[in-house]
RNA sequence: GCCAAUGUAGCUCAGCGGUAGAGCACUUCCUUGGUAAGGAAGAGGUCACGGGUUCAAGUCCCGUCAUCGGCUCCA
């Protein structure tokens, strides 16, 4: 008998070799049928894979992110299995479960695989549910897999295998089609009830430019036909998020062919919300000891040679601008740095005078291949929220805690919630990748890692995501659909002050090194507004919004009642605009509400008679009439409450 | 840059070899209204661009550009 521990902790006894379906058969018939996988000992294994010592089992249903994964890994094999018996000769590449469904990469060969075959393989798949076939995993030894693998001539695979340790090798088996896998896997692929296959990309083998392009065809499937629709559902939901929908329908920002892809052409309601946004952070990180700064949006080609992007990037940049007579070369700018180091240079600097920290909305220019350019979140264009710090070394922590407290601050102040931290540290197997000293590496990895302990963040450490010339700290907050955007970062750099010398005298009378931190708590202007409108679905904070308030006459006769009333707001620093067009009220409200305006005021002759507004707030209706000048008063205290939180 | 898809009115889309369409938005008129779409009329298009096939091309074929979903990249 084997000891089996529970997650509730209570403990049942099985005999030897029990199963992970069996020990949910013995718990209750509905917890048989919705099981998927089973951890034990923290390992996630098949349901039917006998347990032999005394185990801590946890079962999983499809709602655990471990029943999810088998679920859908099982259901890569099936669409495996659908393609091979579709389209002969394909060679499978390989097909992980992810967070929404999965993939499998496949080499058809001469053939295409098209969105339109989806229908096809999605009826072939259901087919094959329907022979309630099982899988059924094997351990094979290497010289095996390899002659298997090799014989049917998937090349991919034996690919894979020569990588294998041998005696660590299994495959699945499913009807006649048999992978390479390591697992977990559903026993049957009886429950996967509904499939949708989503969409077909090129996607290179290994992710490897230089190797071959095989065809990625991604899908998700569910336990029941009606999560899928709901899935679905939610996916056209999240669509009409699109800040690039958004940013149309509320005249934000736009794009022309004109001008170019990735340029965009931010109108006036955008930009007087992004003068908010950039006022904002000026006054956040005001009393952090910042000083604004500006610099050209050109520099002479030695100044990006000094700084190292040259060598490393001009070729995948801009090219450079020629002047007409003296031959002179100049970059558009792709950081400010090195703008800001000669900024620092231009007088001797103390000790005493550390840190520094100048700012600057900066607009940086940076060559993105056609295919990556995505609205305002991947652009050709951007105004960075930049800052550089240069502090000693012994500040540097404490330097890189208060930029996490700053973007902390604006977060919180813009409402988001569900953002991801990531430490990105130097590759230990690769360190020649890597500029700076081996000491200088060491203390800051371990500053940033102290920074996020004493902060106490939550953050995943990358390691090999690190910049080559210094560690760094990332945010990232998803969009709509679930992609994740960088936002936020800090970056220590050692290299900037090495290669423009940049020096300060210390206690001792001796010449030091500065380090400089890189910081963006936005990320950029651009992608950042984009991530905010799909966040807020366009519904902008009170005091960030374009428009506050929208006056609304009844009819035409109270058009000059409405304009007295925005005037007075107008007067009062409150963004209202008056509705006058010749529409019944609640063509007004409809087309306002839509329009994303915080506050909606009535207007018609009982308010005219009373200086009163009736007031209706977006999104929760009626709010019932006030005097317009105890409205304005309200409304001012709300901004003002909402500005004095930070 | 690569794979797949899509470009028709300001927007959302229909038309898929035979005289360019709808709804919304816009303009004008009627209506003057009480909390999420009042009515009528009008104006608006080299069907992305360039070639080709055809008696005839938004419609079929090729190329270019742009956009969209991925991949790679992302200072």
């Amino acid at each position: 008998m084997i000891k089996v521990t529970f997650p509730d902790g209570s403990v049942r006894e099985y005999p030897n070799g029990t199963t992970g379906m069996q020990i949910a058969e013995s718990i209750s018939p509905r917890l048989a049928q919705d099981v998927l996988s089973v951890s034990v000992n923290g390992i996630v294994q098949d349901l039917n894979q006998p347990i032999t010592t005394d185990s801590a089992v946890k079962l999983h249903k499809f709602d655990d992110k471990e029943g999810k994964q088998a679920f859908w890994h099982t259901s890569a094999h099936l669409m495996a299995e659908a393609l091979q018996e579709l389209y002969p000769g394909i060679k499978f590449g390989i097909g992980p479960a992810i967070e929404n469904g999965f993939y499998y990469d496949v080499d058809p060969g001469e053939n295409v695989i098209k969105e339109s075959d989806f229908p096809a393989i999605e009826k072939k798949m259901m087919e094959i549910v329907s022979q309630r076939r099982t899988l059924a995993r094997e351990d094979i030894c290497k010289a095996d897999a390899l002659k298997f693998f090799g014989d049917k001539n998937e090349t991919y695979k034996t690919e894979l295998i020569n990588e294998l340790e041998d005696g660590t090798i299994t495959v699945y088996k499913q009807g006649d089609f048999t992978d390479l896998c390591r697992g977990p896997h559903l026993a049957d692929v009886s429950p996967i009830k509904a499939v949708k296959l989503l969409n077909v990309a090129g996607a290179y083998w290994r992710g490897d430019e230089k190797r071959k392009q095989l065809t990625r065809i991604y899908g998700i499937s569910f336990p029941k036909k009606k999560m899928l629709d709901e899935y679905l559902e939610l996916l056209e939901e999240a669509k009409k998020r699109d800040h690039r929908k958004i940013g149309k329908e509320l005249e934000l920002f736009a794009f022309s062919q004109d001008v170019g892809p990735g340029l965009p052409l931010w109108l006036p309601k955008g930009t007087a919300l992004r003068d908010r946004l950039e006022d904002f952070l000026k006054n956040v990180q005001k009393p952090y000891g910042y000083q604004q700064v500006r610099t050209p949006h050109i520099g002479q080609k030695q100044l990006w040679i000094t700084s190292g992007h040259y060598a490393k990037y001009g070729k995948d940049s801009f090219q450079p601008i020629h002047t007409p007579q003296e031959g002179e070369e100049f970059l558009l700018k792709p950081m400010n740095c090195p703008f800001h180091c000669e900024i620092y240079k231009t007088v001797p600097r103390s000790y005493k005078d550390l840190p520094l920290r100048y700012a600057e909305f900066g607009t940086v220019y940076r060559y993105e291949q056609s295919g990556e350019l995505h609205g305002l979140t991947r652009v050709r264009g951007f105004t960075q929220d930049d800052a550089h710090i240069f502090c000693r070394p012994d500040q540097l922590k404490d330097e890189f805690k208060k930029v996490m407290d700053i973007i902390f601050i604006i977060f919180k102040a813009l409402d988001f919630k569900n953002f991801e931290a990531q430490i990105s540290l130097r590759d230990p197997e690769n360190k020649e990748k890597y500029i700076g000293s081996e000491e200088n590496w060491i203390k800051s990895e371990e500053a940033i890692i102290e920074a996020c302990k004493d902060k106490g963040l939550e953050a995943k450490i990358e390691l090999g995501e690190a910049a080559f010339y210094g560690p760094k700290l990332d945010f990232m907050v998803k969009d709509a659909i679930g992609r994740r955007w960088q936002l936020g970062t800090i970056q220590v750099d050692y290299n900037l002050p090495e290669r423009f010398d940049l020096e300060y005298t210390g206690s001792d009378n001796q010449k030091h090194r500065p380090v400089m931190i890189h910081r963006a708590p936005f990320g950029s202007m651009e992608r950042f507004v984009a991530v905010l409108i799909e966040h807020s679905d366009g519904k902008f904070p009170l005091w960030l919004t374009p428009e506050q308030v929208v006056v609304l006459p009844i009819s035409e006769k109270y058009n000059a009642y409405a304009q007295k009333v925005a005037e007075y707001l107008d007067q009062n620093d409150i963004r209202a605009i008056v509705d006058d067009r010749n529409e019944k009220i609640g063509r007004k409200i409809r087309d306002n509400e839509m329009k994303r305006i915080p506050y909606l005021l009535v207007v018609g002759e009982k308010e005219a008679e009373n200086d009163e507004v009736s007031v209706r707030k977006q999104g929760e209706g009626d709010k019932g009439s006030m005097k317009f000048i105890t409205f304005a008063g309200n409304l001012k205290e709300e901004v003002s409450k909402m500005m004095n939180q930070w």
